[in-house]
DNA sequence: GTCCATGCAAACCTTTTGCATAGTA
DNA sequence: TACTATGCAAAAGGTTTGCATGGAC
């Protein structure tokens, strides 16, 4: 896991595994707390501008759920990929298209467009909310 | 144009006037600008107070492409619609697609979700910006 | 030893809010 | 009059940055 050009310091080791090794969509804040249950004296300057070599380099991506925080991702070796977000729960699930990935070229295409990326989120209830009529309860 | 159950202000209806005249995507702070073309007196807290009720009550779309701001769209009886974005020049192109729509219904249903709502940007580079290899440049 | 990374705190930017004042119905 | 909107300036929340210090090679 050392492929990246970054020089090694024990901040970003610490960071870079944590963040590898929780996975999920991390904000800067969730991984800044998992990387200080490690080492208490980690700032959160060191966690933004790891993340952000990171998302350059393109080992993460950073995403835009609409919370107002950025969300880091994992992308070694992964397909594209878009979201499902459950409005309740905040459950995230990702999923891939090709047909819609398609239809997604062709319609750039015929508006003269390139597409370099894209970002597709689908807002909604996931199945426990839909049945549970919430979000899951905190307490029992 | 009066049909949202808004008191009406001055202020209010400047901004909002501004809004549906100016059209496209705007910041609050472009909004701001042009309203203080009019009334040089008109606070910024204002714009967002108001931008926030016509978002509320469906007269106005607050979308985020990234560049962290909220951007506003007017909403009255328009289509729903997704966006190309062109990532050299700032280009917005708006556009629909039913084959998309119905594909994403269904892998939301596949993954169990019931969609409300979603998002969809395509990035890249329009016409102009591929021929000219760039923005436009602004001299000339 | 050189140069880059870190920590800290201040700065930034966008958006929100408290409060006294002004305006609307 | 009663109640809401406005302006201002301060506060907030997330993120960035300047600078002196510490660590990597």
């Amino acid at each position: 896991m050392a492929q990246h050009g970054l020089k090694s310091t024990r901040q970003r080791s610490l960071i870079i595994d944590t963040f590898f090794a929780v996975g999920g969509h991390l904000s800067v804040e969730e991984l800044w707390n998992k990387v200080r249950e490690q080492d208490t004296k980690v700032s959160v300057a060191t966690v933004y501008r790891t993340m952000k070599l990171l998302n350059e380099c393109g080992l993460a991506h950073a995403r835009n759920f609409g919370d107002g925080q950025t969300r880091y991702e994992a992308a070694a070796g992964r397909e594209h990929h878009d979201h499902l977000i459950c409005t309740s729960c905040g459950t995230i699930v990702e999923f891939e298209n090709d047909r819609i990935e398609t239809l997604q070229d062709a319609v750039a295409r015929k508006h003269g467009f390139t597409v370099t990326s894209h970002k597709m989120e689908l807002y909604g209830l996931c199945r426990e909310c839909q049945i549970r009529g919430g979000p899951p309860t905190t307490e029992a």
